[in-house]
Parts: C-alpha cells; sequence; structure tokens
DNA sequence: ATGACTAAACCTTTTAGA
C-alpha cells in the first residue's frame, strides 16, 4: 500500500491536479492515503464530490486563506481528529485518523502542516516553537496506543545538511535552524524514523523548490516535507520517493508529493 | 534589493509562504 503526503498550496487551485495525481498512480496500485496541506478554504468549499466521483473517500479541516489540512483515502478514516487535543490553535494545522492496514490491523495517521515559522527572531517562530512541543506530546500520547503510526506533512524543518540546496548560505536560516531540528529530533526519539533515509536516493533530493528564480530547473530547493513511521512499520517499508512529476505541471504547488511503499 | 513567484483578500496593494 502506499501513503502519501502533498502541500498543494490551495486546492481549489490544485484539485485538477491532485485527481490527475491520484488517477496516475492507480498504474502502481494506488494510493491508500494522501495526506494534503494547505488547502486554503474553508470547510465548505471542500470539494468532497469530486474526491468520491473519483473513489476516494476524504476528512478535512479547512481554514479561509490560510493553513487547512486533508485526508484523502480508499478507505473511510474513522477516529477522526482535528488539530492537537489541549492545544488552543486558530489555525487549521493536523489531522488525525485511522485505517486499515491492509493485513487486518489499523494504521494511525497524522497529516500535519506545521508551522512556517518566518524567521529565527519572530513571534511567529516562537509559536512554532510551542507548536512543536504540543505536537510532541500528541504524537508521543498516539503511538501509546497505535503501534503501527505515521506522522507525515509539511514539516517546514529539514534535518541536515543533504536535505538544503545550499547548506552553507542557509545555516541557521528558517527551517534550517538548531531550534527547528532539535524538535525534529525529539519526533524521531518518540521511535519515529525517516522513511526518505531507508532507501537509497538520488543525490540532491528535496521536496520543495522556490517559485522564484527558476528555483526548480535550478534545483535549488529545500526537503521538508517528511513521511516518519513507528517501529512496526520499517519492517514493512519498500519505498520512499519524491515524485517530481507534479512539480513540473503548468501552475504547479512549490512542493512535490512525498510517497511511501508498505509491503 | 526586506528582490525574484504565487495565492488570497481588506484586491492596482498587502500579507504570507519558505
Amino acid at each position: 500500500m502506499k501513503i502519501a503526503t502533498w502541500n498543494v498550496n490551495s486546492l481549489s487551485v490544485r484539485l485538477p491536479q491532485v485527481l490527475d495525481w491520484l488517477q496516475a498512480q492507480q498504474a502502481e496500485g494506488g494510493v491508500d492515503v494522501l495526506a494534503l496541506q494547505e488547502l486554503k478554504m474553508s470547510d465548505d468549499k471542500f470539494p468532497l464530490a469530486a474526491f468520491n466521483e473519483a473513489g476516494y473517500q476524504a476528512q478535512w479541516f479547512g481554514q479561509k486563506t490560510y493553513n487547512g489540512v486533508a485526508l484523502i483515502s480508499r478507505h473511510a478514516g474513522t477516529d477522526v481528529v482535528k488539530n492537537i487535543p489541549g492545544f488552543a490553535d486558530e489555525m487549521s494545522r493536523v489531522i488525525t485518523a485511522t485505517y486499515p492496514d491492509g493485513q487486518g490491523g489499523s494504521l494511525r495517521v497524522i497529516g500535519a502542516y506545521f508551522p512556517n515559522g518566518q524567521a529565527p527572531d519572530s513571534d511567529k517562530f516562537v509559536y512554532k516553537m510551542r507548536w512543536l512541543t504540543a505536537l510532541h506530546d500528541w504524537v508521543k500520547q498516539e503511538m501509546a496506543t497505535h503501534p503501527q503510526l505515521i506522522l507525515t506533512g509539511d514539516f517546514n524543518i529539514t534535518f541536515d545538511d543533504l536535505d538544503v540546496w545550499d547548506p552553507v548560505a542557509l545555516k541557521d536560516t528558517i527551517h534550517c535552524t538548531v531550534q527547528e531540528r532539535t524538535h525534529l529530533q525529539a519526533l524521531i526519539d518518540l521511535g519515529l524514523t525517516d522513511s526518505f533515509r531507508l532507501f537509497d536516493q538520488p543525490e540532491k533530493s528535496y521536496s520543495w523548490w522556490d517559485y522564484r528564480d527558476f528555483g526548480f530547473r535550478r534545483n535549488r530547493g529545500l526537503r521538508i516535507d517528511h513521511v516518519l513511521i513507528s517501529a512496526a512499520l520499517k519492517d514493512r517499508a519498500t519505498a520512499c520517493a519524491v515524485d517530481k512529476v507534479p512539480r513540473k505541471n503548468e501552475r504547479p504547488s512549490d512542493h512535490a508529493p512525498v510517497v511511501l511503499s508498505l509491503a
């Protein structure tokens, strides 16, 4: 089965591309769960009918103009939770649901749009740090009851220099600071694995490229979209890859999908 | 160049993204 994440930067604009992409994946077995970020639409605008017609179920948590997340799936998600319980937040950033794991068990999927943080000296960075602490507690709680768990989405954090097109110029800038990476490591320390690095990857693999200055053509990007898996899923992982094809579309999102394959 | 490009809204200008 396949689990994917994609920051679409407006689902209104990108809906045809998402449907096309899901259709294209059918040739290789199809995507079971697709986590979307930056819907940029209120709940009443969510295009449920279009996904249903394509054969998919959906759970969503929208917000006008900014943020917004969804889980698109073959089977209906259950035990849906929106945002982080106990953490008051104006923004719609997290959606969690349970799915069949294809082997008679269940798979808990947390789809998240991590705060950008803007700059290390900004109020938004302070919020990012608070949000990361709250997320850590939520993931820890969920892992206690769901051995097969996936934390995926737009993390807005790079792991290390390998994830950065110019690590010297971008040292200590947003997405690359020690503080952000310490929080990311804390999530790993809960018992999660960066599935992407379980496999050989092309050099300079990224999941986001700036729209400006031919960022994609020059491969000036960052790897900030991740699929983290719990220990119970590690042996089932057979591949993880960035799919750069949709980034070559006309009017693309600035992010590309990342796809995890499980046996 | 606190720029470049894209999207949304309070829309010919600002805010945010990363």
